[in-house]
DNA sequence: CAGAGAAGGTACGGTAGCGTACATAGGCAG
DNA sequence: CTGCCTATGTACGCTACCGTACCTTCTCTG
């Protein structure tokens, strides 16, 4: 019998995998606040998330930290035991919003990912979408002004969670992004004159998720679309992604393409 | 017959799978400003480092791209195709420093990680190491001064190449931190009165690696002991990692530590 | 329903880094 | 040696965001 699950990731993999998978997890509840991984601790689970949100954080000073990136129903926290570093996260990752997960002890998701491929294709994947979104985000914090980047989050929780409205003050989701509460409460503020969120006192409704993406960066459209790119070809069985056990086969076009250098650069 | 190899990850594996490696490696040159991965484009190889150094930079607008990752002589230009990801980089890898590098087909170099466990090892805890730098640096990229990045992107480049001097003009590595070139120039006079660094026209030697970590952000110390965390017990064969094969051995300690909520926060 | 505590609004001066622009100075090609 | 191109120095006003502080309003608890 394999239980019901919302997990995007979960829902990727086959059925006889998925309950070998189901038979080592427990349900447990997120609550708000929940660290899940303390900063250098071992990790003793991993969690793939039902429903809520969880963000990742990296360390920036004594006891300040910035979301580096968010994971939510579609997604695992602690993917990066795949990567042989296992044991200590260099992250802390703190529950934001409320929601419910199926938790496997670390050990036990590893001896898992060595006998159900797809399993680990599937988190492989994942994974290169957490990069993708880390790297993203990032090279984002340093361009885009935090209307932008405000947008983006909200659209990212969004999808992330499949709700409209988070559940967060503008003190959380100022640590979040790495400023100044006073000025998140004024960002919220002209994003709600434009018409594009609502406001209540500890949470923030997209009204308008359209408008609010035109206002914020591409980099949100990014990164849906590597979602997507990765995680989604595995439903499609379509595009260049074989299938999702065999690493073999070949890739790209074998078009010369070989490297050039750039005559000038235009503005640079 | 096994070649000298200076790259850092491929000394890292035992010489049998080394010379499997090197079998279908050819030796290229890396020329600044030429283009490994085009963003978009199929990676039709890896590049393992031997000199030089690679930025890796993410889309941030219109023919605007911004550094999320570097790579020198540590590393591996190409990493994230063990994702079962590769094909499309979301990313552009431009080379900085001119250097030479072992260069694989991509397809060859999957099919190779397939039998070569100490290579496929290597190169995931080499891709952690890479998602701690880019999560640190875009965390960094919030928070800290432009002096303090500056300092740390030196430091790190250091790191990378083995150099003490980096030929790059203040107009690259404005681009590189994403700031304006002028910017750069103010910054590093500063730098250059405190007597940490000399420049030239167009390059920059640190002259003195410990005052200029005291001016930079915790970030660099933060992704250097990442390096060694997971790239260094392999050497040792000490700390808590096992054989760099074996991904079943369990991890921690079994300790309680069954997450907690946090009761109020002190500040932020 | 009262009071405390948390969340939100607002204000003020301060500053890092911006966009732009222009002048100078290495250094290479002829 | 000369000219040109690129790199660097420098200046100017500008803006987004900061740190701090203080007040108001909501909401929960008792």
């Amino acid at each position: 019998m394999t239980p019901k699950v919302r997990n995007g990731l979960l829902r990727l993999i086959p059925d006889d995998e998925l309950s070998r998978v189901m038979d080592v997890c427990e349900q447990v509840r997120l609550a708000p606040r929940q660290v899940l991984h303390h900063y250098m601790l071992p990790m003793e689970h991993v969690y793939f998330v039902e429903s809520g949100l969880v963000s990742v954080a990296a360390k920036v000073g004594r006891e300040k930290f910035v979301e580096v990136w968010l994971i939510g129903s579609e997604g695992l926290v602690g993917a990066p035991v795949i990567l042989a570093a296992r044991g200590v996260p260099l992250h802390r990752r703190t529950v934001q919003l409320t929601g419910d997960a199926w938790r496997i002890r670390t050990a036990e998701f590893c001896e898992l990912l060595e006998s159900l491929p797809h399993l680990r294709s599937v988190v492989e994947r994942y994974l290169a979408v957490v990069l993708a979104q880390t790297s993203q985000s990032g090279a984002c914090n340093s361009y885009h002004s935090l209307k932008q980047r405000l947008a983006r989050w909200l659209l990212i929780a969004q999808n992330a969670t499949g709700e409209d409205e988070v559940s967060l003050t503008h003190g959380v989701l100022a640590e979040l992004l790495g400023v100044r509460r006073a000025s998140v409460t004024e960002c919220l503020e002209v994003l709600q004159r434009d018409g594009t969120v609502v406001t209540r006192r500890g949470s923030v409704k997209i009204q308008d998720a359209a408008e609010l993406s035109k206002l914020s960066c591409d980099c949100f459209r990014l990164i849906e679309r590597e979602y997507r790119r990765h995680l989604l070809p595995a439903l499609d069985t379509g595009s260049r992604q074989r299938s999702p056990v065999s690493l073999l086969a070949p890739v790209g076009t074998g078009e010369p393409a070989l490297v050039g250098r750039e005559p000038k650069r235009p503005s640079g």
